[in-house]
Order: structure tokens, then C-alpha cells, then sequence
DNA sequence: GTATTGATCTTCT
DNA sequence: GAAGATCAATACA
């Protein structure tokens, strides 16, 4: 994942509210799903209070069930391509910008559970975003199979 | 094995 | 009109 903060000049909220990213200035515990690329959807979920404009992206996850639906939705057999990657996240579980918006705590498409506390976070430099690289706000599990790796380093 | 580029559309200037 | 929080296939060594 990646904190992305208001004054961030990478974060889709630095220079104001516009009509995309309002959900990122709605309340927290909410899903803003952008789409980028032409072809690619990416979901973040909302942290900052209402008005302020925080928000992570969630760039990989570790499949624990419905892998068969991930493996039809992204035409992957491999478990750890069908959610090493922001967009790939997104396909794998659907999601779309009909998702954008909704609420993860009260949620009925998708919501977040608790989970068990990982053992190490390590952070680095943001991936795919050429300003605010001083940012070193990426966070992964340390030595965790199931993140993308950026394409020239870990 | 690494490096490069094509695909494809929304949003902001 | 241009750029983008990307992925996957291709090209080359």
C-alpha cells in the first residue's frame, strides 16, 4: 500500500477537490476507485477525516478465498499474480467505478475484516508516479510474496 | 535474464 | 490537447 496526503503533489487531492476525488475528501473507511492508463483500475481507501483529502492505495494483497473467481476474472493460474499489483488488485476482485465510493465499514459489496497483525512493514519509495518521490510513504510486508515488484527494484 | 513499448480512456489545463 | 498512483507482451542479449 501507499499513503498518498493532501499535500502530496503525487496524490490525486493536492490541488483541490475536483469531481473524481471527492470521495477523498468524504468521510474515512471509504473506497475511491479512479481509472488511469485506459484500461486500469486502481482503489484507495479513504483515512483522512472528512474534508481533509487522505487516502492509501492499495497496490497487492494475499488471496485467502475466492482465488478460483480471481483466477476466471484475471486469466492467471499463479496466486501471487492475481493481486501483486494495483489494478490487478482491482480485477481480481471486480472491481470497477461502481465500487467507487462505497462504505467499507458498513459495506455490503466488499468490506474490511480484521486481520492478524503482520510480522514487519518496510517501507520505500513510491511506484509509477514521477513527483513526490522524497515520499518514501510505500509500505509492504517484509519479504511478502504477493506485492508487485516495482521494475527495477524490490 | 533485463529493457522497452503498446494498449486505451478519463480527467484536468 | 496532454499526461497519468499500470500491466503484459515483445525484443534483444
Amino acid at each position: 500500500m501507499e499513503a498518498y496526503a493532501p499535500d502530496d503533489p503525487a496524490s490525486h487531492a493536492f490541488g483541490g477537490r475536483t469531481e473524481r476525488n471527492a470521495v477523498m475528501f468524504g468521510r474515512p473507511g471509504h473506497l475511491y476507485v479512479y481509472f488511469t492508463y485506459g484500461m486500469h483500475f486502481c482503489m484507495n481507501v479513504v483515512t483522512g477525516l472528512e474534508g481533509e483529502g487522505s487516502a492509501v492505495l492499495l497496490r497487492a494483497a494475499e488471496p485467502l478465498e475466492g482465488i478460483d473467481a480471481m483466477r476466471l476474472r484475471r486469466r492467471r493460474r499463479a496466486v501471487h499474480e492475481l493481486c501483486s499489483g494495483p489494478a490487478r488488485l482491482c480485477q481480481a476482485f471486480g472491481v470497477d467505478r461502481r465500487m467507487d465510493g462505497i462504505d467499507l465499514v458498513r459495506g455490503s459489496e466488499m468490506w474490511i475484516l480484521d486481520g492478524p497483525p503482520v510480522p514487519a512493514i518496510v517501507s520505500g519509495p513510491r511506484v509509477g508516479i514521477s513527483v513526490g518521490l522524497d515520499r518514501p510513504w510505500r509500505y509492504r510486508v517484509a519479504d511478502d510474496p504477493f506485492v508487485s515488484r516495482a521494475r527495477s527494484l524490490g
